[in-house]
Formats: C-alpha cells, sequence, structure tokens
DNA sequence: CGGACAAGCTGA
DNA sequence: CAGCTTGTCCGG
C-alpha cells in the first residue's frame, strides 16, 4: 500500500533538539557566569559576517545547530542561523539575547557545503543558505511511518536499470542515456539502497520521476512544497536546481538527470551548478553520484566513469534524423526545402523551429537593396511584429521605410518567427501557431497541426511527429563560446517532442554545414561526436574544463580590476564590453584569488563558470 | 541590509 | 553655517 506522507501517518514532533553537546570542558568559558551563547549568521549575504548570542532558557530545547532564529542586530531584527553552538566569545560587546525561534533549518553539513560553494563561486554563505532553508517556518518534522518501506521489485531484464547497478558502485558514474529512454529505473535501483536525493533541470521532470516512486510505495519529499519531509531525512527527495540545496540528511545516493543543462546553473551571482554542488556533496557523503544525460557535459565526462547503454539501444532512442543539406540551393530560395513543404503537407504533426523574433532580422529596400540600419548607431534593424523597424542595440524605433531612397517596400532577407508564421499558413492552407517565450501557451499553439516557434516551442509542445530545425546553421555558427553544446542540447529537446526512431520519430534538420559535428551526432546517435570535438577545441583555446574561468562586470568591475592583484599563473583578460575574464589552471588557484581580491563598493558581478564568454 | 555618522555641496 | 545629499562603516 503506498505511504502517504501527507496523511496521518506520522505525528508532528519537536524539531530534533541536539543533545547539547554532553557539557563541554567547563573550564575557563565559566568564568563568567552568561549562559549558553551560539554563533548566527545572519540571512542577509551582505552582511557575511557571524555574531554571538545568548540562548534565553526558554529557547535552549529548541535550538541547535541549524535553526532559524530571529536575532538583535543593530536597531533592528532579522532573519539567521545558527551555525555553533556552545561557543566561548570573545567579544568584548555585551551580548544580547535571541529574540525569537522561527524553526528548524538546514542539516549542519549544508554550513560547510554553502562555506565550500561560497568559495568555488565567490559569492556569501547566506545566499546558498537561503536556497537550503523552507520558504516559510517548518516548526515540526514528520515522523517516519512504523511499516517499513517495501522493497521496490526490480524491473526484470532492463538494460538501464543494469547500468544502475553498475554506476552506483563509482562514487561519479555518468550515465548516457539516450534522449526517449526512460531513466526511472536507474531512480528505482537507486531508491532500492535508501532515500535518494533527485535534481532534474526542470520542475515537473523530478516530480514525475518522485511520484512514480511514491506509487510504488516509497515516501517522496517532492520540493519545494515537503521540506520539511526532506529534512525528516527518511523520504527520497526530488526537486529542480535547487534541490542541490535539498535538507535531506544521509541520502544513499545523488542523482542528476540532463546534468548537460543550461538551467542547472543559478543565473545571478553565486552562479553555482547543482551538478557540480551535488558532486561535492556526494564526495562528502561518500555516496554514490549518477550524472544522467543523452549528451554528457565535459564537465560531467572528466568527474565521472562514462557508462552508456549498447549501441542499439542507444540508437533506437534517438530519433531518426535527416541531414538536408542546403548548400547547392542558391541564398534566397526560401526558408521550406523540398523534403520540409511535403512533410508540412502530409498529415503530420510538425513543429518547426526558427530561433528569430519578429517578422524580419535583416531588411534590404525593395527598390535600391540598401540595407536597412539604424539611424542612430547604424547597427542592423530587425522588423518586428507591428513592422516598425527596431534598433536591438540602441532601441530607436523607425518606421518600416528606406533612410536612402524613401521607398516603403522591404525585402525580408532573414525572416523572423512571425514572417515564417505567415509563409507556413499560405503553404498548408490552415492554422499555424506561432509560439516564442513571450507569447507562450496562452497563444493556444497546441491546437493547429503545425506550429513555429524559437526553441520555446520545443519546451511547450509535448508531442509531434516532426520537428523541422529550418535554419540549424544559427544554432550551429552562433557567436558563442558553448554554441555546439547547446546545438545539441536543442536537438535533444527535439528528440524528446518526436521520441525514438522505432515510434517514427523524426527530425529533419536544414543546413548548409551537414559535416558538421552536432549534426553527425545527431544522425548517428552518438553524441562524442560533439564531446570529442569539444574537447580539443577547448583544450587548444585554454578554455574550461582544461582552465577555471570567472567573468566580472557592473559598474565596478573597473575597479575590482584595479585592485586585483593576480598571484602566478592567473590571468586577467579584457575589457570586452566593460567585462573582464579572469582565467586560471584550476578552480583551486581561480577561486582562491577571486576570494583574497577586495572588493569595491557599488555593482560587482563576479561569474564563475560563465555560460557565455 | 540599513541606520549612524561624517564629509562634501549649496544657498544666502 | 544650517540643511541636505552621498559615502563609509559596522553590527554581538
Amino acid at each position: 500500500m503506498p505511504v502517504r506522507p501527507d496523511q496521518p501517518l506520522f505525528e508532528i514532533e519537536e524539531p530534533a533538539a541536539a543533545p547539547r553537546s554532553a557539557t563541554k570542558k567547563p573550564t575557563d568559558a565559566d568564568q563568567r557566569p552568561v549562559g549558553r551563547v551560539v554563533r548566527v549568521l545572519p540571512d542577509q549575504p551582505a552582511i557575511d559576517k557571524v555574531f554571538d548570542y545568548l540562548v534565553p532558557d526558554e529557547m535552549v530545547k529548541a535550538i541547535s545547530v541549524g535553526t532559524i532564529v530571529r536575532i538583535p542586530l543593530h536597531g533592528r531584527r532579522t532573519g539567521g542561523w545558527v551555525v555553533e553552538d556552545d561557543v566561548v566569545s570573545l567579544t568584548k560587546a555585551k551580548l544580547q539575547p535571541i529574540a525569537k525561534v522561527t524553526g528548524v533549518g538546514p542539516p549542519p553539513e549544508l554550513f560547510e557545503l554553502a562555506e565550500w560553494a561560497a568559495w568555488r563561486w565567490a559569492g556569501r554563505a547566506a545566499s546558498l543558505l537561503r536556497t537550503a532553508s523552507p520558504a516559510t517556518a517548518v516548526r515540526g518534522l514528520p515522523r517516519s511511518p512504523l511499516r517499513p518501506a517495501p522493497t521496490l521489485t526490480p524491473v526484470a531484464a532492463d538494460e538501464v536499470h543494469d547500468l544502475a547497478a553498475l554506476a552506483l558502485r563509482e562514487a561519479v558514474a555518468t550515465v548516457r542515456l539516450a534522449p526517449s529512454v526512460d531513466p526511472y529505473p536507474l531512480v528505482a535501483a537507486a531508491a532500492a539502497l535508501g532515500p535518494i536525493l533527485l535534481a532534474a533541470p526542470v520542475a515537473s521532470t523530478a516530480r514525475r520521476l518522485g511520484q512514480r516512486l511514491r506509487r510504488a510505495g516509497l515516501p517522496i519529499a517532492i520540493l519545494p512544497e515537503d521540506w520539511g519531509l526532506s529534512r525528516a531525512g527518511w523520504a527520497s527527495t526530488f526537486g529542480s536546481r535547487s534541490a542541490a540545496w535539498a535538507p535531506i540528511s544521509s541520502p544513499a545516493a545523488i542523482i542528476v538527470i540532463d546534468e548537460h543543462d543550461e538551467s542547472l546553473q543559478q543565473e545571478q551571482a553565486p552562479t553555482w551548478n547543482a551538478r557540480d554542488v551535488l558532486i561535492e556533496r556526494a564526495r562528502r557523503l561518500g555516496v554514490p553520484c549518477l550524472l544522467v544525460s543523452p549528451t554528457p557535459s565535459l564537465e560531467a565526462l572528466r568527474a565521472g566513469t562514462l557508462l552508456t547503454q549498447s549501441r542499439n539501444a542507444e540508437r533506437a532512442g534517438w530519433p531518426l534524423v535527416d541531414i538536408i543539406d542546403r548548400r547547392d540551393e542558391p541564398p534566397g530560395s526560401g526558408l521550406f526545402s523540398e523534403r520540409v513543404v511535403d512533410v508540412l503537407r502530409s498529415d503530420a504533426r510538425v513543429v518547426c523551429v526558427l530561433n528569430r523574433k519578429g517578422r524580419s532580422r535583416l531588411s534590404a529596400c525593395g527598390s535600391c537593396g540598401e540595407i536597412a540600419t539604424c539611424e542612430h548607431c547604424d547597427a542592423a534593424v530587425i522588423q518586428g511584429e507591428d513592422s516598425n523597424l527596431v534598433c536591438l542595440r540602441c532601441g530607436k524605433t523607425r518606421p518600416a521605410l528606406c533612410a536612402k531612397c524613401g521607398a516603403t517596400k522591404l525585402k525580408n532577407l532573414k525572416a523572423g518567427v512571425s514572417r515564417v508564421r505567415e509563409e507556413l499558413e499560405a503553404l498548408v492552407r490552415e492554422p499555424v501557431a506561432e509560439i516564442t517565450a513571450e507569447r507562450g501557451t496562452d497563444a493556444g499553439g497546441t491546437g493547429t497541426r503545425v506550429v513555429v516557434g524559437t526553441e520555446a516551442a520545443l519546451h511547450q509542445v509535448h508531442k509531434a511527429e516532426v520537428v523541422v530545425f529550418l535554419d540549424f546553421d544559427q544554432e550551429l555558427l552562433a557567436p558563442r563560446s558553448r554554441a555546439a553544446e547547446e546545438a545539441m542540447a536543442l536537438m535533444v529537446r527535439a528528440a524528446r517532442v518526436v521520441g525514438g526512431r522505432e515510434g517514427g520519430g523524426r527530425v529533419l534538420i536544414q543546413t548548409r554545414l551537414p559535416r558538421h559535428e552536432v549534426n553527425q551526432a545527431a544522425l548517428m546517435a552518438d553524441p562524442t561526436k560533439v564531446s570529442d570535438a569539444e574537447f580539443s577545441r577547448r583544450e587548444i583555446l585554454g578554455f574550461p574544463p582544461f582552465t577555471a574561468m570567472a567573468l566580472i562586470s557592473g559598474a565596478s568591475a573597473q575597479a575590482w580590476i584595479g585592485a586585483f592583484d593576480a598571484p602566478l599563473g592567473v590571468a586577467v583578460m579584457g575589457p570586452s564590453d566593460g567585462r573582464w575574464i579572469v582565467r586560471a589552471p584550476n578552480h583551486e588557484t581561480l577561486c582562491n584569488a577571486l576570494g583574497n581580491a577586495t572588493r569595491p563598493a557599488g555593482r560587482l558581478r563576479i561569474e564563475v563558470d560563465p555560460l557565455r564568454f
């Protein structure tokens, strides 16, 4: 019978008050007649300093390391975490009492992990501990059910389950599973060892996996709502990026789903990555860490032993890929090859992907051929949906007419999604929906057979027979250091929308670069084509993971760089666009240097492991 | 973070 | 020099 942790199987008990560390040496500290003193870290990342407080008698039982309290500080009250108990305070200031116990906080080991992460991503421990803390006060923890958790019946003769058995013997295992392969047997195998911790880039992925395990009878905490259950320690914990900071104390194993996904990295500084936090967390606990992905990141390939499916099984988990070589077609021959037109006119459900918003990204005058540019800054202007011309650099808008000859007819040299939607409707003679990040599901993209959109379409459409990349070269040639990996991640998304090849899943790629490693990797269902190429490229360029980097930006970046005394082996490059790069042979050197630097006042962003540089 | 207090700027 | 802004410091 399934255990429903939210039903009255358990009662609420007082927060586990750690036994008052068996009467610490009653020596010199007791010269002073004060009572118990604890050290508290305020929850304001800007303070980054600990303060000592007296524990009033009525709070003695409720307070231990990790407890969330309110403290008087500088004439007002703030929240904070008890980070040390039974402190011998050396301060000359007279101690104030703790004002209030708010509730249960993260387990003690997360404080050490937060300190490490603060060093690793040049941030403050408080911002990480916020992520590790409950959204609202938790006053008691659910008690473990009396009946033992059922033993899971292993999935019979399942390849993924067998992979799990191997993976769970490693400290860190990188498990490559094709896009349409269900990771559940892996999760179930790990959960058979005891409560596990699982993080996935998309909350709904984590939730679905958790619910399946819950149906199998295991107690499951799904974050953020089940924070208390996770803190209680006996339930497997599932969540998105922030689950890297889940309060579960001793998971038997840690799993990161789709570890290659960029959304596992926090956008705001400190830019910690759930994958890297969890590798470290597993290492400290001495439990296996499973990094799962159809296209493992270079970081995962370096961190763990690679385990793969059989070649046949992996191929079956990728869709059939058609590379449509457009090199022979003249430029300007339109966005739709014959192959694509055929598919569009079939009765298949099709998602067309084009990462260009608006009507036109590049326009020229229909009569004189002049490229439409901004009157202010000379950058090329784009034509938005209202058909006005907008400069992306300075934001100026002007009506759609040629600046040279005044003609009002503009030629569309690079169509955007809005324009393509109109063209598609003319082509298929039925309504076509447009999906971009801004105009999402509300635009009702699911109703029509043919959909066109930016990559947001691949998030919002769950099932289609064909995905068409109308101009994949745009992804492949994007001026970004991680363009190939990002294109590969997009391919994985597409592969999931259409499913594996035995189910008829199909992806069409229009490209002029048929030999590009991403195209070849997709065609052959072999992601090593991308990682191999990327490894050698990065090694030649001295990019991560062969080095460690941080990107320094913001109004005070100049001042920071000026005061930065780069130690041996650490290089400062820049500025470009007001940003500097600090590069070191490894994180040890980089993070120590960043930690020793003095921080000027004002806005400063230190992005360790930048995704874009 | 946000209050306290000091140093700088303005106006008559 | 009051009255106000801006900057720096510091908290138990």
